[in-house]
DNA sequence: GTCTATATTGTGATAGAC
DNA sequence: GTCTATCACAATATAGAC
């Protein structure tokens, strides 16, 4: 809620009013990631902006708008993407590829996206309706039953030509998904259970993203 | 910290006693589970008990301790379970099939508990190391690389055969974890993404209880 | 063991000078 | 716009009666 007065402000302060708000924003995102909403300190997010605490409550007003801020700025970030690549006008194939390769690619520089966004989800059901409606655009309960339907079709054409085994596009979308995402959100889990540093993370994420694609292809095959 | 001192208490006392710290811990689980360690108050967790607040101190003597409690009380539910099956000495398409209708039920009936413990290790990877080993009895660093290195000599005899393509056992697991686990731990997601409600959304796991065997299976046929 | 206070800090938020 | 100082209250934790 900054007053947007800036009309006759040519001097020094403008570019600095800007940069402040997009810093608070910005330091505000890094320490809601890792501690989450209720385990955030906005003594914490002040320092890591290098401003006083006051400064975010006179440019975001309260916590939890502040909060609102930045889970809208991821979301908007990671659920266009998937309905934009769901919904291109390639074909199925091209579909997997391209939503592998884009989620593993995004995620292994977002470490720690899906790990909050479940989070976030779990511990905050209610707020989320407007936000990814707001995220995505329009109306979720409006976009994605068109958009499941021509996936539907897409995959019925497939099944008839016999090049694929049937399956809902439901469980389709959650299939790919599940296998891009849940590696990001369980690393802390496969450090300890499967020994791996970040390094070895890293090295198990770029292996994926060459066997992923083949491995769901094949998992429909007749 | 309870004292033990129940020797003599043939009265009515000892039964409530014990009675006491159950419903505590029962409590704390349901509270810790819907809001995480930072969401979760004390006081909530009382009132779920029917007890006053001080007597989770006393019987606790922290939030830290209690909600330590109640994650190792889950993590130890799950983890055993996944090295018991992957360790058995069965047919890797046993193994598939039983982790699978495994994971699947336990999950159905603690919907909370996947995305809990995502939120869980995401926020506080330090304390997971002793938990994780406590949960899974031995030291995870010697046990899982054994575990791997078995389920490795599988894969291998399989592939030998020619019945099956190349895959580490480390994306092996990974890949039948995330097909069981993300559609729970991303449910809130689901419910808004796919526009399903809690009945749609059993009925979608049970015919993932059906489907998913048998889509993992073909995936890596050669 | 269980309760009713109460102490003690933590933390979001505001007032007001500059 | 930015700061220092402070308020107000929420939340963990303890004291002490019963």
């Amino acid at each position: 809620m900054p007053k947007t007065t800036r009309q006759r402000s040519t001097a020094k302060k403008p570019v600095r009013e800007e940069a402040t708000e997009q810093r608070i924003l910005d330091a505000a995102r890094v320490v809601f990631l890792r501690r989450g909403t209720a385990g955030a300190r906005m003594q914490e997010i002040a320092r890591q902006a290098g401003v006083n605490q006051a400064l975010l409550h006179y440019y975001f007003r309260s916590k939890a708008r502040l909060s609102g801020a930045v889970f809208q700025q991821i979301a908007s970030r990671i659920f266009p993407t998937l309905v934009q690549t769901l919904g291109a006008d390639v074909s199925l194939d091209e579909k997997i590829e391209r939503l592998i390769v884009m989620y593993l690619d995004t995620m292994s520089q977002n470490l720690f996206v899906p790990g909050y966004i479940i989070s976030e989800l779990h511990h905050h059901p209610e707020r989320v309706q407007q936000l990814i409606s707001s995220a995505i655009g329009s109306d979720p309960r409006i976009m994605m039953p068109s958009l499941l339907k021509n996936l539907g079709k897409q995959i019925n054409e497939r099944v008839s030509a016999g090049t694929m085994r049937p399956i809902t596009p439901q469980q389709f979308v959650i299939n790919l998904i599940s296998l891009c995402i849940f590696p990001f959100a369980a690393r802390p889990m496969l450090s300890i259970i499967l020994g791996m540093d970040d390094a070895a993370f890293m090295h198990f994420i770029e292996q994926r993203k060459k066997q992923l694609p083949e491995f769901f292809r094949a998992a429909l095959r007749p």
